[in-house]
DNA sequence: GCAAGGTC
């Protein structure tokens, strides 16, 4: 009995060997310096019983989508013929020596047993491995491994209850891969050739169109427009301020702020009439800051530009470097909770040799552990990112190598601490009706926030002593006059945030999408003062987002609403509540119509790239 | 010369 079992990258069908062939695995190389095949003997138990087991891995999707050559030419095909033009899916070219070995090594196997990853991509990634193993073996049976880590009790329980690949998520996936295809050539084909017509500076330049990529940049617009858009306001409000105890207690008052003037000035004067002011509360209660949640790939994105000013690109590009060097875990994970079965203390173990934070986990071991915070995403495939192993900052690469791995490890460390407690004092004074009010906070236990440099709470110190029923005679009270500010262009937090919530991009793309505006020039990326970064978009992105606005379709292509829309109909594929052909033809003609409008209405983008790209330049 | 999703 022979068995082929493969994965989707090397890393798993190496820990998986590992595991089932407990220490008898022998390693042949492919001609793939990526990719090993491992041999072994396994005992599956039930109807495989003991056999020959050769484990392997793609490298993730083995296939991509094309035309056939006759529609390669952007100027001799209309466009709208590729809604309906024949798809050839083959192997990628890169991927041709993994489906040879998958061929070669699937010859003399009874079984297919598909270890890709437990998700929607996975399962499509198995049908791929299938169709490719048939080649060479039509009649190999194909079962596929239901799990979630890599912990040996966890695989091994795994290997021994195969079910079937989900041909539902698969469908999904495929309904995707051919909707972003055929539309992203269609409109990417359409936008260039107008504009590179009408435009001379536009000549060289791809316009590409992409169902993430377009709604990225409309999050970008957006922001600016609400800059653009800004016009400052005065305001008026109370401050009031008492001295005790040599200090200074600055009072806000509970209506925040007033915009107009006179308002501000009666207010003022029913508190004069009033002469004094009456402490009416006096609120003392334990507060706390809770500790972060397990780290996911969003997250990281958004710390990296936030704590370290390394892009979310870098960032992710970082933790896969310090992966596969065996010093995280896989970065691509949606998860933010830790599964109950995992050995947290033997990590916080191997992480105490530090000189950084050696102390801390040690005193974690001690008797300051805490089980994690459960956040809300589990995608059954991967653990939330943490180290794996301890290693010194000398050891690395580079100086941001060590920047990435250290918030990793941190945030790992600062998961298994305490939460924060502190003691808060609120104190309000009611002088006439106007209520104003002051909030002190004493930090009594660090906890976390010892190893946790990112997050930042400040105590204000311990507030004087108040009486419920004093009467105070305030020593100063007046109106602060200040001016509204500017909202601030889009930061790459802000904008992974936009996107995460609107369902633009996988957590592992979003980094991606970010860097393709920039690269097709829509979107650029300024130093702020200070040293952050903000992202603006450029006359180009502007004209193409106020052009397809002016279209007038019910959802402009710079919006989120048809990816989203799009994301819940594949959900209901993958749950087999729609037919994946269904959702396609749907979809299609839906585009079928937005791209007739905008080929009809086209002057609307050429008169917005006249007025953004050539007239309101010229000043 | 087109997309987005895997992965190295």
């Amino acid at each position: 009995m022979r068995v082929l079992c493969v994965a989707e990258k090397n890393s798993i069908a190496k820990s998986v060997a590992n595991i089932l062939g407990g220490g008898q695995v022998k390693r042949r190389d492919t001609k793939s310096k990526y990719i090993k095949n491992y041999d072994f003997t396994f005992d599956f138990g039930g109807y495989i019983g003991t056999a020959q087991v050769t484990m392997t891995s793609v490298s993730g999707h083995l296939t991509e989508a094309s035309f056939p050559s006759e529609y390669n030419s952007w100027s001799s095909v209309p466009q709208d013929i590729l809604f309906d033009a024949r798809i050839i899916t083959s192997v990628s070219k890169n991927a041709n020596v993994l489906a040879d070995n998958i061929k070669k090594e699937a010859r003399n196997a009874t079984y297919l047993y598909i270890w890709t990853d437990c998700d929607r991509e996975g399962e499509h990634i198995g049908m791929e491995i299938t169709n490719v193993a048939r080649i060479s073996n039509p009649q190999i049976r194909v079962i596929r491994a239901d799990f979630n880590n890599l912990e040996r009790k966890h695989i091994i329980q795994a290997s021994k209850r195969p079910r079937e690949l989900s041909k539902d998520a698969a469908d999904a996936v495929s309904a995707r891969i051919e909707l972003d295809f055929r539309l992203g050539a269609i409109f990417t084909r359409l936008q260039t050739l107008q504009l590179q017509r009408a435009f001379e500076i536009l000549q060289s330049k791809v316009i590409s169109y992409g169902p993430c990529q377009f709604p990225t940049l409309g999050f970008v617009v957006d922001r600016w427009q609400r800059v653009e858009d800004f016009v400052p306001e005065n305001f008026w409000s109370l401050k009031l301020v008492d001295k005790r105890e040599r200090q200074t207690v600055n009072f806000t008052w509970k209506r925040n702020r007033v915009y107009d003037r006179l308002a501000a000035i009666l207010f003022l004067e029913h508190c004069l009439d009033a002469k004094v002011a009456k402490v009416v509360k006096v609120n003392q209660k334990p507060t706390r800051r809770y500790k972060p949640l397990p780290l996911s790939t969003v997250e990281l994105t958004k710390m990296g530009p936030k704590f370290l000013r390394i892009s979310s690109k870098k960032t992710l590009e970082l933790a896969e470097s310090l992966y596969t060097n065996g010093f995280v875990s896989y970065p691509r994970t949606e998860t933010d909770q830790f599964d109950s079965g995992m050995d947290l203390h033997g990590i916080i173990g191997k992480l105490t040799p530090s000189e950084d934070w050696g102390t801390f986990a040690q005193g974690l071991l001690d008797g300051n552990f805490r089980i994690p915070r459960k956040g809300k995403h589990n995608d059954r495939a991967h653990p939330p990112i943490h180290p794996i192993s301890f290693v010194h900052r000398s050891a690395l690469q580079s100086q941001d190598h060590w920047r990435v791995y250290e918030l990793i490890t941190r945030r790992f460390l600062a998961c298994c601490s305490e939460n924060a407690i502190g003691a808060e004092t609120i104190i309000e004074l009611q002088m006439g009706d106007e209520l104003f009010s002051q909030k002190g906070l004493i930090i009594l236990e660090r906890n976390y926030l010892d190893v946790y440099p990112y997050d930042k709470w400040t105590g204000t110190g311990q507030l004087p002593a108040y009486q419920v029923g004093e009467e105070i005679m305030p020593n100063m009270l007046n109106i602060i006059d200040s001016v509204t500010t500017s909202p601030s262009y889009l930061t790459e937090p802000e904008l992974i945030a936009l996107m995460d919530v609107n369902g633009i991009g996988t957590d592992a793309t979003m980094a991606d999408h970010i860097e393709k505006v920039q690269e097709r020039e829509y979107v650029v990326k300024r130093k702020k003062r200070g040293a952050a970064t903000e992202f603006v978009p450029s006359s180009l992105g502007i004209a193409l987002a106020k052009g397809y606005d002016e279209i007038g379709l019910e959802w402009s292509l710079t919006k989120p609403f048809l990816r989203k829309e799009m994301e819940v109909q594949l959900k209901n594929i993958e749950t087999g509540h729609l037919d994946r052909d269904a959702l396609v033809q749907m979809t299609l003609s839906q585009f079928r119509d937005v791209f007739h409008l905008t080929k009809q209405r086209f002057d609307c983008l050429k008169n917005s790239c006249r007025l953004y790209l050539i007239e309101l330049n010229e000043g």
